[in-house]
DNA sequence: TAGATTGTTAATCGATTAACAATC
DNA sequence: TAGATTGTTAATCGATTAACAATC
C-alpha cells in the first residue's frame, strides 16, 4: 500500500481521517468524482498538498479527470487499517469512560470496546450498554484470553502509566490515552494521548492574544 | 507579554501547556531550578527548542543558572490566560457533555460550567453537580444574560454549526468543539474542535503500518 | 485532438537544531 | 574569576507550495 521505503510524516497521517470524512460527505451526496481543486476549497488544505499526501501511497487518480470518490474512500479507510475491526477495553469507568463507551461512532468505524475495568467496587459488575465493568485486577488476564488491540486509559494521571504497563506487558500494541501525563511504552506499542486540558488552553492563549 | 510584533506559531503555542505541566510536577516535588538542559530530557524537546520557545515571550532565564521553577511556570500560566477564570456552557448533555461537565480538572485551572443546554425533554431540568440542564432554545438569551467565554459543543455532527452559529451571534468569542465535523465561525471567535475519531485512526494506522 | 488534471520535481517557506557570544 | 547556561544568530532540516511535463 505505502510506497516502497517512504517515510509517511506525521503531519500527512493525521490529515488522512479528514480527506476520509470529506470524502464520506461526498459519497453521501452521491458524487462520484472530485479534483484536488475542488477537494481543496472543501478541506482548506492546497490542492498541491492533496494531491503530494495522496501520492506518498500511489496514484489514485487519473489525469484530466480527478480522483473517483468512492475508490478514494475505500483506499483511504485500509491505508488507515479501518478494513476491519479492532477489539478494545476501556479502563476506568467513570464519566468519561462511560461516555466512550457510548459513543456508538467508534463501534460503526470498527473499534469494539469489549471489556470494561474499574476499582470503585460500586461499578464492577455493572454494565455499559453491553459492555461488563469488572475489576481492574483481572486486566491482564482478561487480555491474554481474549484478542484485545486497542487499550483505552480512562483513569486519573496517578493510575495511567501502570495501567499502561500491563496492557503492553499482556501484548496489546495500541494505547489511547486520556489521562492528562505522557506515557512510557515500549517502542513496538504505539501510545496516542489525548491532552484535553491542552487543547482548552490553546483556546485560551488564543482568546488572550487578541484575534 | 509577547514581544512587539511576533509572530508565535501555533507549534509553539500547543507546546505551552506541555511545558507548564512537567513544571507543575516540578514544583510539587519542591524543585527551585531547572536548566533547558535538565527539562529537555523530562519533556524529550531539545533544550534549544526549549529556549527558543520560551524566548518569543520574553528572557525568563537567568544564564549560568537556569530558570526559576515558580517564576517560569506562573509565567506560562499567565501567558496561556490561565491567570484567570472563564465561564464555559455545555451545550448536548449526553454522556460526552456530562463527562466534561463532572471533569473538575477544568475547573481548577478556571474554566467553570454555568450552564448545560440539551433539546431531550428528558434531561432538561437534571442538573450535573449543580448545573442545571436547560432548553437548547434559551442558550441565546442565556448568553446574553450572562458572561459566557467558552461555548463547548457536545451534539451531533449535525447539530454543531446551528450551535456554534447561535454562540457567535450572541457574543462567545471561543468555541471547543467535539462534534465529528469542522465549523465555520467568524473570524474573531476561536473554534478549537477535537477529533477524538482522527486521533483513533491515527493509532490504527500506526498498528496497521508495523510498529 | 484539446482540455483538464494528475503525478512529480523544483522552489520556497517555516520550524527545528546547532553554535556561540553574552552574562549571571 | 571560572563555570554554567542563557538568549540569539546562523545552519539545517523538513514540510508546503508552485510549476509543469505526462497523460487520461
Amino acid at each position: 500500500m505505502i510506497k516502497e521505503n517512504a517515510k509517511i510524516s506525521m503531519a500527512v497521517i493525521r490529515r488522512l481521517p479528514k480527506y476520509r470524512r470529506y470524502l464520506s460527505e461526498l459519497l453521501e451526496k452521491g458524487r462520484e468524482r472530485i479534483s484536488s481543486k475542488e477537494l481543496s476549497e472543501l478541506i482548506g488544505f492546497t490542492a498541491s498538498q492533496i494531491r503530494q499526501d495522496l501520492n506518498n501511497f500511489g496514484g489514485f487518480g487519473q489525469q484530466g479527470y480527478g480522483y473517483k470518490v468512492e475508490e478514494l474512500y475505500k483506499a483511504i479507510g485500509k491505508i488507515l487499517g479501518l478494513d476491519h475491526s479492532y477489539n478494545t477495553i476501556i479502563v476506568g469507568a467513570g464519566n468519561l469512560g462511560q461516555a466512550i463507551a457510548n459513543y456508538t461512532n467508534f463501534d460503526k468505524a470498527g473499534f469494539i470496546p469489549i471489556g470494561m475495568f474499574d476499582i470503585n467496587p460500586k461499578l464492577i459488575g455493572l454494565k455499559i450498554r453491553d459492555i461488563e465493568i469488572m475489576d481492574a485486577d483481572l486486566m491482564g488476564d482478561f487480555i491474554k484470553q481474549n484478542k484485545v488491540d486497542i487499550g483505552i486509559i480512562c483513569t486519573s494521571k496517578e493510575k495511567a502509566q501502570s495501567v499502561a504497563e500491563v496492557m503492553a506487558t499482556n501484548g496489546i500494541k495500541g494505547i489511547w490515552n486520556f489521562a492528562p501525563t505522557d506515557i512510557q511504552a515500549p517502542s513496538d506499542v504505539v501510545v496516542e494521548t489525548v491532552h484535553l486540558s491542552e487543547s482548552l488552553y490553546t483556546i485560551s492563549f488564543l482568546l488572550k492574544h487578541h484575534e
